[in-house]
DNA sequence: CAAACATATCTATAATTCTCGATATATAAA
DNA sequence: TTTATATATCGAGAATTATAGATATGTTTG
């Protein structure tokens, strides 16, 4: 972790949806049903039901996702058409450390 | 914690220079002088060396610090017509403890 | 009290970020 | 291969944030 990867994050969490949704992927059972083909989290909550939920345009989420992707707040994977998301604990135990 | 204030800390965290005071302040003797009336860092770095160090303008550092204690990231302590600024490393802790 | 110094606030312009519709690309289904 | 669905990227206007000069406030010192 350094200094402008660590701002990069700040960006992503200056944003209440954005810090939302790191919220709800700490426990993705609890916020989004499962998905209709996969039947399980393993990687995490397809970006329909996140786009659905926060009630963003598709561009908008797509930006979102994509930004906390490339700071590595969010790990993506492609099944098919579809795309899930999950939390990048690792990265997120780097930011956290470099704060404290 | 909750998540407007920890947005607030977000924006604050948003930046490079402020995020780069917050890292400075872990440890004061290493990065500023000692004041010259105040001979230890107990309440932190005296704001007019915060200010020197990152080349910004009074009201923009001002501005910095200010917000930067009101989402509770740093405590203020005025001796005289100084103002000192540490970690509140307790607010720190909420934070990441939200965050993971 | 007046002058000097440190910090805070106000105001305005510059820069950046937000947000979406339009459009492009990727994959699946028919 | 055509059509439908999911996601990504582009471009632009709206909204927010950055930044500093001017000015105000607070405090010390002479």
């Amino acid at each position: 972790m350094n200094l402008k990867i660590a701002t990069e994050i700040g960006k992503c969490l200056s944003n209440q949806i954005r810090f939302q949704i790191l919220e709800w992927l700490k426990e993705p059972e609890k916020h989004f049903p499962p998905h209709e083909t996969l039947k399980h989290f393993n990687d995490g909550v397809c970006v329909t039901y996140i786009k659905e939920k926060t009630e963003l345009s598709q561009s908008t989420i797509s930006t979102y996702l994509t930004n906390m992707e490339k700071c590595g707040l969010l790990i993506s994977t492609r099944h098919g058409k579809w795309s899930y998301l999950k939390r990048n604990e690792e990265t997120i135990k780097q930011f956290t450390d470099f704060l404290t």
